[in-house]
DNA sequence: CCTTTTTTAGGAATAATTACCAATACTATG
DNA sequence: CATAGTATTGGTAATTATTCCTAAAAAAGG
């Protein structure tokens, strides 16, 4: 692992953490640049990138979207909205699915695996109603 | 419902249900064009959208990568290998996971989940062995 | 310090997708 | 059938998200 921490890739690091949130590279940028007005969204990119790669971060690719990063590095699954494209946590019972026994699934060897509700978020269900 | 079906719509889904196959947009236009060679790529995308909108196709927004277009709109989960992205039909017992029970979960109105295992190909698996 | 390696900023390049719009095609009437 | 209205198409420009490139800056290691 042995990863060095850069001023970027701490600040970075640290403005995830703090939002704990689920936020898209271009967001986080927006946020570093406040406090390092000269950082370079190709920056941002690149150490997201190595940070979840590190696994400091977890990487959500979901639903074609934008890529976002979350800060919470533990098991869990997401659920996110169909209309503002918000994601949140989930915490299901993965044993209990019994999904992740099997090593091989049609000849793939299984790395691992998502699962993704969609649906209206509270927000937008209010929203809806007005 | 109601869709019209014109020549390029038709030929779209056509070519789409030969293949079955999981296919990008790109390898759709790359298909028709051999039998319609003036049609345009926007052409492509937009009907791809709206066959898939009329329910007539299935859309897999897999992975953080390029939208793929399912010929198959039975109901099923997906397999992808995370070294060349191919994307496999799996059939996973849904009842059994009594997920879909829920209607509503942390406040969202569900709409739908997609399950998502990812690992090597038994033809990636072939190929790293050489 | 001086040299080597890593990282950065900034902009250019790329890939996938969508938007726009003038030209066509189709539909339904009179 | 002529024709007016609507839908769809082709071609291209624009957009979005992301990666690539390169010279400069920063850090590491003698």
């Amino acid at each position: 692992m042995q990863l060095r921490m850069t001023n970027q890739r701490e600040m970075i690091l640290q403005e995830l953490k703090k939002s704990k949130d689920h936020l898209t590279a271009d967001e986080l940028y927006e946020r570093v640049k406040k406090k390092m007005p000269r950082i370079s969204l190709a920056t941002v990119y690149r150490n997201l990138e190595i940070l979840s790669e590190a696994g400091m971060i977890g990487k959500l690719e979901v639903s074609g979207r934008q890529k976002r990063f979350d800060w919470d590095t533990g098991e869990h699954d997401h659920i996110h909205c169909i209309q503002c494209h918000r994601v949140d946590n989930l915490n299901l019972n993965r044993k209990e699915l019994g999904l992740l026994s099997s090593e091989t699934i049609k000849g793939y060897r299984i790395s691992g695996y998502r699962l993704e509700f969609s649906g209206v978020c509270s927000q937008c269900l209010k929203k809806n109603r007005k």
